[in-house]
DNA sequence: AAGTTAATTGCGAATGACTTTCATTATCAG
DNA sequence: CTGATAATGAAAGTCATTCGCAATTAACTT
């Protein structure tokens, strides 16, 4: 269906730029990264890992399981979840759940942001508003919670597809 | 695990008090409700709306089956997922996924809010801070798109947990 | 009130996304 | 290099939710 449309993010350019000079923790070896987490280094990892990264965004694991699978068929479902929870629960990778569809990942090594999602073509535009991340703060504070994270996910319909619905509608 | 702690959800009070003083669609009778939605008024329909309305909110579709199955057990368990989902298409139930776990559905019939979650003991504290809903229009058409909805989930540790936690690191 | 019929139900099977189990294989500390 | 231990893959298991379908029932029609 939604053809992996994370592939032609469009980049948030408003209000806050979602520049990234090259982070730093892109240039950090894939080794590395899997020893830190004082997990043994394997093939698999390390090419689950290369995907991760280098890949589109917004990546489900299905998505990691067929990359890997091109070069390494071998691969097993397992191991792709196994190793992007342990990427998840140590930050490296933030996983996003909605609907009842199956949960997408991201690299974390970069900046912030939520996401602006059309209804219609699945379309994702990151955006970054610290207005809002302060007043969530704020109302964390409110009630005496320590803010620990939060989901922001806004659905609305794009400009592409209202045009579209638009002319369907015309004729 | 988590005993269904919407149960005695806080009452969010601060800033803009969730107050709401007796909507009006709690008036309106089951019955009518269902044959708005073009449907047959069928027994089990109306022990769902039943609880949906008068029970508990952020209840899951499993609470639902047993508050009825409790007076009438020949219910099934498509039939409850069934209407639920009618009734969220109608936007009269409001449809909150997270994690992995099952959805919990409220009755809209309340004012728009969002959630504030503890992330240890899964409180909920409803809150509405329309200063953020706002921003959240200004993103949606600095992209160009118009905004249909929105899921705001804060996720923290509320002051009972962060007490307990304190004792626990002190023993 | 009885008949008609299309919507609805409940059951069990099916699905889909993970997760677990476990026998086999691979990593890496010494 | 080698053994202790962690990791893998295949398959079975979970779990929430959905589907298929024969039996039932609500809501006309007469």
């Amino acid at each position: 269906m939604t053809p992996l449309s994370a592939r032609a993010l469009p980049v948030a350019n408003h209000q806050e730029p979602l520049q990234r000079s090259v982070p730093r923790a892109d240039r950090v070896p894939n080794k590395k990264i899997i020893r830190e987490l004082n997990i043994k280094v394997t093939t698999q990892r390390l090419m689950i890992l290369d995907v991760v990264r280098n890949g589109p965004s917004h990546f489900t694991a299905q998505d990691v399981f067929e990359a890997v699978a091109a070069r390494h068929p071998e691969i097993g479902f397992a191991t792709v979840y196994r190793f992007l929870r342990t990427l998840s629960e140590h930050k490296y990778v933030t996983e996003v759940r909605m609907g009842g569809m199956p949960a997408r990942y991201e690299w974390a090594g970069k900046r912030h942001h939520d996401h602006l999602t059309c209804a219609s073509c699945s379309k994702i535009v990151e955006f970054e508003n610290t207005e809002i991340e302060r007043l969530q703060e704020k109302v964390a504070k409110q009630f005496g919670f320590s803010l620990t994270g939060h989901v922001l996910e806004l659905y609305g319909i794009c400009p592409e597809c209202r045009a579209k619905e638009n002319a369907a509608d015309r004729r």
